[in-house]
DNA sequence: ATGCCTAAGCCCCTTAGA
């Protein structure tokens, strides 16, 4: 069996302790960090060696940065940032794709942007991210490894993936234009784990810091594991560490986990 | 229409998040 996970930590430096913490109670095989907010140089690499973890990170100066983790292992790079489209896409410098083999699987850490406010270049960002990624998706798909897509992909696909239905209607979180990319992705094949356990959906990862989200369990879900169809066959479980959430100085994304049989 | 919270930077206020 392998635990796959994927945390949106919202700063290593402030989240370090509850990072090793859940490691060590929940002991995923593989985990799929963003936001690290932290340059390369900052990425606590030896906490997680201690613990018995090996990591590879592409960090960023306060903003994005992300990092695959595993256990008893050091996970081997293939892909840092997304190819390029068009020309303008070598402009993009932000932190948001990593990709690695580990235990003859393909595990990518994704950070979608955002895209608010909107209309404006960030959602026009972020639009173009996604073809990206799925072009990009499609092309790891040719090789047949079993692969698993992991992140803050800043998508609510349905309705009932948000406490209220009125809520974030306007939002890029939430926008026919973004909920259409990330369709299309599994329109090409690949399975959201989540949704395919929990149809009915009422699954939150994300509870926001304000307004008292957390404690009327305002949430909704975004951070998302993509299955190929290899990956997809051996799911056995998944869920969210919505646990976590209610810590002491918590991120506000809890841990999101699938399990593979062997 | 706005602030609500939180983190990081080089700083006690601004930017960004979602």
């Amino acid at each position: 069996m392998t635990r796959i996970a994927s945390f949106n930590i919202n700063g290593i430096k402030a989240r370090l302790p509850r990072l090793i913490e859940w490691l060590e109670e929940t002991k995923p095989d593989i985990a799929c960090l963003q936001e690290v907010k932290s340059q390369d140089e900052g990425f606590p690499a030896d906490a997680f060696e201690k613990i018995g973890y090996g990591a590879i990170w592409h960090g960023q100066k306060s903003f994005n940065g992300v990092a695959i983790l595993a256990r008893d292992t050091q996970p081997e790079e293939v892909q840092r940032g997304l190819p390029h489209l068009v020309p303008e896409d070598a402009e993009d410098v932000q932190a948001r794709y990593l990709e690695a083999n580990v235990n003859g699987l393909r595990v990518a850490t994704i950070y979608l942007p955002n895209g608010n406010p909107l209309p404006g270049p960030k959602f026009d960002y972020k639009l173009q991210w996604m073809k990206r990624l799925r072009a990009h998706a499609k092309s790891i798909w040719t090789e047949e490894v079993p692969t698993v897509l992991a992140g803050d992909y800043n998508v609510i696909p349905r309705p009932t993936d948000i406490w209220s239905d009125k809520a974030m209607l306007e939002d890029a979180l939430r926008r026919p234009e973004s909920i259409a990319a990330y369709r299309r992705m599994l329109g090409d094949g690949w399975t959201d784990a989540l949704e395919r356990h929990y149809p009915g959906g009422g699954i939150w990862t994300y509870w926001d810091f304000q307004s008292g989200a957390w404690q009327q369990d305002r949430g909704f879900r975004i951070d998302h594991l993509l299955l190929d169809p290899l990956a997809a066959d051996r799911l056995i479980a998944c869920g969210v560490d919505k646990e976590h959430r209610g810590r002491e100085k918590p991120s506000d994304h809890a841990p999101t986990w699938i399990e593979l049989s062997d």
